[in-house]
RNA sequence: GUAGUAAGCUAGACAGUCGCGUAUAGCACAGCCGAAAGGCAGCGUACGAGGAAAGUCCGGGCUCCAUAGAGCAAUGAUGCUGGAUAACGUCCAGUGAGGGAAACCUUAAGGAAAGUGCAACAGAAAAUAACCGCCUAUUUUUAGGUAAGGGUGAAAAGGCAGGGUAAGAGCCUACCGCUAGUAUGGUGACAUACUAGGCAUAUGUAAACCCCAUCUGGAGCAACACCGAGAAGGAAGGUUAAGACUGCUCGUCGUCUUCCAUUUGGUGGCAUGAUGCUUACAGUAAUGUAAGUACUAGAUAAAUGACUGUCCUAGACAGAACCCGGCUUAUAGGCUUACUAUAAAA
RNA sequence: GCGGAUGUGGCGGAACUGGCAGACGCGCUGGUCUUAGGAACCAGUGCUAAAAGCGUGGAGGUUCGAGUCCUCUCAUCCGCA
């Protein structure tokens, strides 16, 4: 098997969610645009304030570990990041929440 | 047993399946890229967050700023004594003061007769004390004496008792407190004893300025070094004003300032260190010395997760980012040791 | 990661060397005026029924007395390749 490949910098961060269409599920936001290369990339962004590094690597855990679960299944081709809703209290975070939610998004996305 | 005090340890465990980071003189070399060197990837093996990794509050190492440039001395920090340490605002052992029934705990604890400032309101007066009262003289008015008592205030001029007096007052005496001196003990802070002083020992505040003693150049791994690529340009103004470099003086370096345009990637720094553990010796202790032994994270959108099962006390606070020594703050449950007080029962 | 700044009623923003905290402006509430609304003018406006008391992000300390001085802490904002 592959290694998942990631989103690295700033400027492709800032290009998948400036450019992107967004899809916002229970606790999870996705933003998704076309790149022209065979494979998909995937960052996960979660911001300072919304809780502290515990928690914070705790959620990226979670999503992927989804993301790995789901890969295999994707259509090819895409960036694709990762945000968690501000709103939402980080004790809450899921493991199965966050799978529906991803097969939810994806689906509505069209990359599934 | 109950209540409490001090010190220390631990930070869910086990099994299965899948997965992540680093290393690899192992296997494979039959995958991909490349002209090649080599790189990526696969399988296996090893290792893989904390007691606070946190806050960034101190002290160092390391790097650069010129080889911490020189002087004045400002700024800043510390502040009982002795010791430990690379260093410290830390630690250890003591002293004084305060708290507790005790074990024990707390303590920014130098100087207020070097000088300056401040003390609102109230009060006669807030620091060269006379408002009421008391006493004496006097017909009243008034003059003098007086800090016992009243009232104000956070604070009012040693406390309390007796003597004394016109009334009073350290005016005199005893005790307590204070100050000075001497002696003894202690390295010292200081303690104890004795003697002397009637106490102008002249309120408080130095986490107000300040004085004294000791220390202190600045910036920080996004420092800095190297490799490759890009750019290295234009316009205007100023020559002693700004910068390196916090106040002033001198000195050195680089021309400097403003506007427009531009500013990316990799490698090193980077983990063997004032290192951990064990034993012995020195020391009350912090710690030091010697011997043996171990090396066990090193990322860069940033590694420990998911699912299932079992158990119990049902798992808190929380994630390394150059590295150490501390401090502070957050923290569920459990365990160990020493000590203090005490009801009831036996 | 490193360095630096700021916290005062609902909002902006004062309070000089510690001495009556909420000046001033905006908003809000009530009233006057008007048929009605706006504008204008008047009064009120931190908590508590009132007194007492508590209130300057939070917790301690120094002081007779802290928005102000000191220590710790929380939150927000800014800069650095």
């Amino acid at each position: 098997m592959k290694k998942m490949k990631t989103l690295k910098k700033n400027y492709e961060f800032e290009n998948v969610l400036k450019k992107g269409k967004f899809y916002i599920g229970k606790q999870i936001t996705i933003y998704v645009v076309k790149n022209n290369s065979q494979n998909n990339l995937f960052g996960i962004a979660i911001s300072k304030k919304t809780c502290k590094a515990v928690q914070r690597n705790y959620i990226k855990r979670r999503i992927r570990e989804n993301y790995r679960l789901i890969q295999n299944d994707l259509k090819k081709g895409y960036n694709i990041v990762f945000l968690w809703n501000k709103k939402i209290p980080v004790n809450e975070a899921s493991f199965h929440i966050i799978k529906e939610d991803m097969k939810k998004l994806f689906e509505k996305a069209g990359l599934l």
